[in-house]
DNA sequence: CCACAATTAGACAGACCTGTATGTATTTGC
DNA sequence: GCAAATACATACAGGTCTGTCTAATTGTGG
């Protein structure tokens, strides 16, 4: 079965029974996550796809348009895991944040992770690249993920919300890369813990300050 | 000016007045971390550098070699850098770890920064690629990175070592990431304060635990 | 059953890639 | 000053890259 991007395959259904825009867009998600973007050509996403070139530059008018759209699949299927892990009923808004972390924990352990696509994106599509679609994408998705962030600890009003969301951000971004790198199965728990920590110390310091 | 790698250059010599083995590696480092890596062909490097392709190749058994060469070097800047920031006489541990944020600030918010080159490199040279060499060195740098800061935070004796040392890990791997992605002039003072407030509350559960 | 759209196969152009070959010029050691 | 090592310029081989073209085949709606 193929996987795609960092959160696994979306529906089971093989490659041979989708259409031909389908296929394209599932093959190279897969390699574009396994191997890299830059290091995959559009010949052997045809090959693996089992499509035909003209329609692969039917449904789309070149490469990069295909890089963006695996990168907004990609990013569409982590928000939605992001929405779906925050939004359970009941959960304090401090356990929201914490659920971020429960829920790449699995992820990341597993033998196919290869961190963050975007992260990765922007590792061969910096600011020099000649990709604009490409870049606005990368670009677009990091400043979702702090609004995202953002809006979470918003119900909390600490003192400096900002620092709060650089701090769980970067503890998400270092656990991507932690992960990839230095394999340990205690890494998304540590730096939940880490989060935990940071975001009731600020909440004590809140409490203080009232009384 | 050319810059190398995150840190900038070393010495300020202009690049016609070096051997040639030596611009070679001056234009690769400033092309790779600018560009990325697999977007920048031998070519252009013998181009810019000013270099005959066969002097090239009399220094350089292949590309993956360059490769290897710059990542090494690169890894050799930055733990220099460590050291020295480190190792001033009269910190506390505590105030070791905290060095290491402090010295990677100014260069974080350097126009030019493009993040870590090696978390880079292993967004273009992951378990699949077929470069043993380049793959072998961004490992040993993961790794030389995680035993500094384990040695560095084992004076304090801390009841999860390992724990503290994913966690500065990631809020550092995390700056990188952040500081590309969502330049903030405070992302590494607020992962410094992260760091300092972790190490404290472990140090003052230590110190409860003993009495 | 037929017309039309979508898909297929494969060749091709032009650019770029790594690495080699050939010969000339320049620097360096003695 | 001379010999040997080094670096130079340039062409080339063989492969891969993106994207285009032609033409045959398949599938579908009416």
């Amino acid at each position: 079965m193929q996987t795609r991007g960092e959160f696994g395959n979306v529906d089971g259904r093989s490659l041979d029974e989708l259409a031909p825009r389908e296929r394209v867009i599932r093959t190279a998600s897969d390699l574009f996550y396994r191997l890299s973007i830059n290091s995959v050509g559009i010949d052997r996403i045809i090959a693996e796809s089992g499509v035909a070139k003209m329609t692969f530059y039917k449904h789309f008018p070149s490469k990069a348009a295909l890089i963006a759209t695996y990168l907004r699949d990609t990013r569409a299927i982590w928000f939605q895991m992001l929405a779906t892990a925050t939004e359970k009923p009941g959960l304090s808004t401090v356990e929201r944040v914490l659920a971020i972390f429960d829920a790449i924990d699995e992820p990341l352990q597993a033998r196919t992770f290869r961190g963050c696509s975007f992260a990765r994106g922007l590792a061969e599509f910096g600011p020099e690249a000649n990709t604009p679609e490409v870049q606005a994408t990368i670009a677009e998705y990091f400043k979702e993920l702090h609004e995202f962030v953002a809006s979470l600890i918003e119900p909390l009003a600490l003192g400096n919300p900002k620092r709060a969301v650089i701090q769980i951000l970067s503890l998400i971004q270092g656990s991507f890369v932690m992960a990839q790198s230095i394999p340990d199965p205690e890494i998304v728990q540590a730096n939940r813990e880490a989060a935990r920590l940071l975001l009731e110390n600020d909440l004590a310091a809140l409490s203080k300050r009232e009384t």
